[in-house]
DNA sequence: CTGCTGTATTGAAAACTGTCTATTGTTGGA
DNA sequence: TCCAACAATAGACAGTTTTCAATACAGCAG
């Protein structure tokens, strides 16, 4: 068990430097509207989600969402697999579930939990 | 009631564009590392927290820990008050509230809440 | 009023980001 | 084998972000 597991919370503690540099990454990738957009889309669907289904969904090029995508898989958001001449991308619950905790308990004063 | 309160989870729809703009520029101001140990801080004691107390936790200069709590607070993300000589900090639950119910919806696939 | 302390704003430099076009890599079919 | 279609990478450019030093603003104490 990892100390980044155990101790969620805004409002359990301060961050230690290390977490926060890894929180903010994946936080990061989410503030942008375009990739947001592209989560959304992925997460919306039970299950993976073409490629070729999202690249039309904007006004952008296909090289741009690419680049989002890849934003997205190396946040930990979104895995992506290949199948013959499609690739599929499809959410990783465990990253948002985690960032949702962060955030989540950050209301709370210390010691309601 | 507008609509940003309503449909939230990434996995009921694809955000629309502007709620898609709305939610990452608020992730967008969790997705720094000094911002997000920033949130930590204010969010982890029970009221308030004093500038004077924020700024030499870190190692950069006063203005920038000022730039960034401005952007904490644009994003509406903590409020600020001044009492005297002396300017505080807290942290505004229900922004956190909000991004952690989009987050965490999207685990689950739709039909499942 | 004057000076001191704490906080915010301004302006500038370096680094990073989002987007594009052009190209490359991959796969399946003729 | 060659071609067509889908996706990723490379390189370039404009715009944004992070940071700092310098300055301005706000409140309190003499």
């Amino acid at each position: 068990m990892s100390k980044q597991d155990c101790c969620e919370g805004l409002s359990e503690a301060p961050l230690a430097e290390e977490q926060a540099a890894e929180l903010a990454a994946m936080f990061k990738a989410l503030g942008d509207p375009v990739r947001l957009r592209l989560l959304s889309m992925i997460a919306s669907q039970p299950g993976e989600v073409c490629v070729c289904e999202l690249t039309p969904a904007f006004e952008l090029s296909q090289p741009t969402i690419s680049h989002h995508l890849k934003v997205l898989r190396q946040a930990g958001l979104v895995d992506s697999e290949r199948r013959g001449t499609w690739v599929y991308y499809r959410l990783r619950p465990e990253t948002t579930d985690r960032l949702a905790a962060v955030l989540a308990a950050s209301g709370q004063p210390a010691g309601v939990r």
